[in-house]
DNA sequence: GAGTGGTCTAGACCACTTT
DNA sequence: AAGTGGTCTAGACCACTCC
């Protein structure tokens, strides 16, 4: 499309700057000599590349480029829990933005499919489920649902709170000695359904990135399913990811001596839960997975509660 | 679109089979009573979504769910590098499915701007670039291209192989003297360009992953960047992410005893080395970052080549 | 050649926004 | 009321595919 490209390489060159309009449709229809129809599609075409915004009866505008923000894996070390804000304002704050966030809902729901999967529960018992959008500059950005057991709830009322206080809900986890080991991210990226769509004020053929955590404790248990929707040219997602996992340093060579309390090597079932004692006063406790999958292991260490 | 909705419910409730060839504009047009536009537009509708394919002259046809490939952080464990096979091949056979890769170019480039930032050389500098593309069971679903300082070329010539050996170029950069630390992977989501939707034969406006990847060595350096464009129906990324670092638990605890031989906890500058001594003969190197960004850590154990 | 999708036109009518 | 985008129609013409 001759027309898209040529409004296109206007734009990129900055002749159309964001926030100003481009010319409205009757007039590029004259100026280029076509009809309606074709600069419709041309200006379509600008909309799913997300160069403009269009508003019905006001015209179309240059988008300016959304700010991006880094997702970093290292969010959920405990070492970074102590800042006393959700993981959240800290990140988005540290950017220079100005974070919100909007609760949707707190309260009871019945487990979808998925989530109850995923934490060995059958499909439809009752969970706490914790649905949020989070907004940057006034823009929301994301939407997020944290699914827990509903026995959790009963547990520990701060989850039923809307602010779950300092270090948000894991650390209230782990306070009633639900440790947690790991997460484990799954990322999917996909259109934006309608409602996502008007959720995130995105125009619809927009790319999300579907990404859901379970939580994992060292006992291998799944505690908490976190189900978020983010406007895909909004994030990048960050991991580091480790060549050699401490599993692996702890079970597969160091024997003997005492180090591993738990099974030998290679007598670990398909969940296995092995203690290991570092120098110094560390105790690590490891929970892991072998078997074909051959999925290594998180780490946690109690020491906070032991020392 | 009361159109569109009406073919998508008939596809999902499996009326229009995948294979099934959906009616054709004029029928539609028929059965609807609409003109030909209106048509064209629902059934533009169902391609974006991804429910059909649509071939000149052929007409349009429901589309079979595209297979999902999991894509876990664990491929990169040094302890997967034995079987012999490239990661992508031992992977997707695993999953049942045939894989195969098409090699594009291996030899000398100018390095893209982003790429000589993360390697910390200057825009332009010569590099080895090494561009591939991934299928599946016939179907185009990845290309990637790996950049690597051009020394290292003259230093390890297997990387100028189409096939560089068992456990791929990795494990050659291990044998000469770069033991991987870590992996830092960067993962955005976006609509293909024109050329990736052709590459990966995909309908335009689908949306794609955008995965970057920065090998880095025990000194901190990175020796290798790998760019990879992947179809987003068809991965399913997964990254498990433990709650304490090795590194946390090595130097922020584990003081004296000799264990941390390199510099004391809080006094690492940006990027430092230091070495730890395990029980047993393993020894651990860790290349770590701190400072306001308080990244963590990769652990590298050398254990292999002390053994 | 008959059928398919791809592109375009010219014009009508509606809904929203601004003045 | 005037200007904007949103939707639709009816028809023309082209390009590709299959028989």
């Amino acid at each position: 499309m001759q027309i898209a490209d040529d409004l296109a390489a206007q734009i990129r060159a900055g002749v159309l700057a964001p926030g100003a309009q481009v010319p409205s449709e009757s007039e590029v229809m004259e100026r280029y000599g076509v009809s309606q129809g074709t600069v419709r599609k041309a200006i379509a075409e600008l909309r799913t590349v997300g160069l403009v915004d269009t508003h019905h009866g006001r015209g179309s505008y240059v988008k300016s480029p959304p700010p991006v923000r880094r997702k970093s894996s290292d969010r959920f070390r405990r070492t970074h829990r102590s800042s006393g804000k959700a993981a959240y304002l800290a990140e988005a704050e540290q950017a220079g933005h100005k974070p919100s966030v909007h609760v949707l809902y707190i309260g009871p729901a019945d487990a979808p499919a998925e989530v109850a999967a995923r934490m060995g529960m059958t499909a439809g018992e009752k969970v706490l489920a914790r649905r949020r959008r989070y907004f940057s500059d006034g823009a929301p950005t994301e939407e997020a649902t944290s699914y827990l057991p509903w026995s959790m709830a009963a547990e520990i009322p701060e989850l039923l709170d809307e602010n779950p206080g300092k270090g948000g809900i894991y650390a209230r986890l782990e306070e009633h000695g639900h440790a947690l080991v790991e997460y484990v991210e799954t990322v999917q990226a996909r259109l934006a359904s309608k409602q996502e769509a008007s959720a995130l004020r995105l125009s619809p053929g927009s790319p999300v990135i579907h990404l859901v955590r379970d939580a994992v404790t060292s006992g291998g248990r799944v505690v908490e399913v976190c189900d978020t929707v983010m406007a895909a040219d909004r994030f990048i997602l960050e991991y580091r990811i480790a060549s050699v996992s401490f599993f692996e340093l702890a079970t597969d060579r160091v024997t003997g001596e005492g180090c591993v309390t738990g099974k030998a090597p290679g007598q670990l079932s398909e969940r296995s839960h092995v203690s290991t004692r570092l120098p110094g006063s560390l105790v690590g406790h490891l929970s892991c997975r072998t078997g074909p999958a051959a999925r290594t292991c998180g780490v946690a260490d109690h020491a906070d509660r032991h020392a």
